[in-house]
DNA sequence: CATCCGTGGGT
DNA sequence: TACCCAAGGAT
């Protein structure tokens, strides 16, 4: 592993923010300035999410929330379908839990530091960090995944990132390295700087503007950095969506537990299968509707069956409008996609 | 600490 | 296709 001395990381500093400043992406709309409540909403969205994915989320949001009162006051329903599709849905209600502390219980006074931020719900270390000092100019590093694999291949530092105890190795050794004059741009410049030149695959460090300080790169290594142990593949599990419709065409739906995968969403009645040839009712579709999550892949297969006598306490017969006015899970889309072309 | 928790894009 | 990955946090 490499060690800067003092002069190399103000070398450092410097090449980096000039680079900042000149080709940071000044442009996306979290940037336009430092109101913690855009930065927040902003960080809570990015948690394992592409850039390009959040853009669009996050300009409707601001209008329709700008905000942390109008947050804190608005229906959990309304948040949620802002958040339709994002996915991570405890990110929506975690980011609306907060803005409840800080509009009501701190009357719109907002935790400053580092360690009060850490007290919102939703928020950890790297959030906590990042909002620390973008928008307080807290001398505190935001540690994601851009700043794994960034310092990683600049320092050849060799500790497994999926390692929970990893990222305190990587605090001590960075702390001193985050510019104290202007901690939320260094920040920031090391996820673009993780983005683009220093990207997971084929980075393109013969350009980058802090070539002269990766020691992976220098020692042709780079490749083999960050040092990240596999995840596990999602585990198949199969069942059976039961489709019942009344005589209003409304269908049958039924909501999620309040824990657990799509805690609290409204999908058609699932019952597990252990293999097709259990399946009843009438088969509506040739092939199943697949929908793969983090850690398990659902195979569903869409039944037609006779509409049950009596309603459990967790189910509704919903009409179409307001299928169209809750959030629907990813999954439940496709199903209702799957019926409609049959 | 390991596992749970969504989705879409790239290869 | 199957797999990996992307500005993580809660339990």
């Amino acid at each position: 592993m490499e060690n800067w001395n003092q002069q190399t990381i103000e070398d450092f500093r410097r090449d980096l923010l000039d680079w900042y400043d000149q080709e940071g992406r000044s442009h996306l709309p979290w940037r336009q300035n430092q109101d913690p409540y855009r930065i927040l909403v902003s960080e809570l969205m990015l948690q394992q999410t592409r850039v390009d994915t959040v853009i669009t989320y996050f300009n409707r949001f601001m209008d329709a929330l700008p905000t942390v009162k109008d947050l804190a006051e608005a229906p959990e329903e309304q948040v949620l379908k802002l958040w339709e599709g994002l996915g991570y849905y405890s990110r929506a209600k975690n980011l609306q839990k907060a803005a409840k502390v800080v509009a009501f219980d701190l009357k719109g006074n907002w935790p400053e530091s580092y360690d009060d931020l850490l007290s919102l719900p939703g928020v950890g270390p790297y959030t906590a960090a990042a909002v620390a000092s973008i928008a307080f100019g807290e001398v505190v590093p935001a540690i994601d995944g851009n700043f794994f694999r960034v310092f990683s291949r600049l320092l050849k530092i060799d500790d497994d990132i999926a390692k929970p105890k990893t990222r305190r190795v990587f605090y001590d050794i960075v702390e001193p390295i985050v510019d104290p004059k202007r901690p939320g741009d260094f920040n920031q410049a090391i996820m673009d700087l993780g983005t683009s030149y220093m990207k997971t695959k084929d980075p393109d460090t013969l350009h980058s503007p802090v070539k002269k300080y990766n020691a992976a790169y220098r020692d042709g290594v780079e490749e083999q950095y960050p040092v990240k142990t596999k995840k596990k593949k999602p585990v198949l599990q199969r069942y059976q969506a039961l489709v019942v419709e009344n005589e209003d065409g409304d269908l049958l739906y039924e909501q999620r537990p309040e824990t657990g995968l799509l805690s609290g969403f409204w999908t058609f009645p699932l019952r597990a299968v252990e293999s097709v040839e259990e399946l009843e009712g009438e088969q509506l579709t040739i092939k199943p509707v697949v929908h793969v999550f983090s850690h398990r892949k659902w195979e569903i297969w869409p039944v037609k069956v006779k509409a049950p006598n009596k309603l459990e306490e967790n189910q509704a017969y919903l009409s179409t409008e307001r299928q169209n006015e809750l959030a629907l899970p990813k999954v439940q889309h496709k199903l209702l996609d799957a019926i409609k072309e049959q």
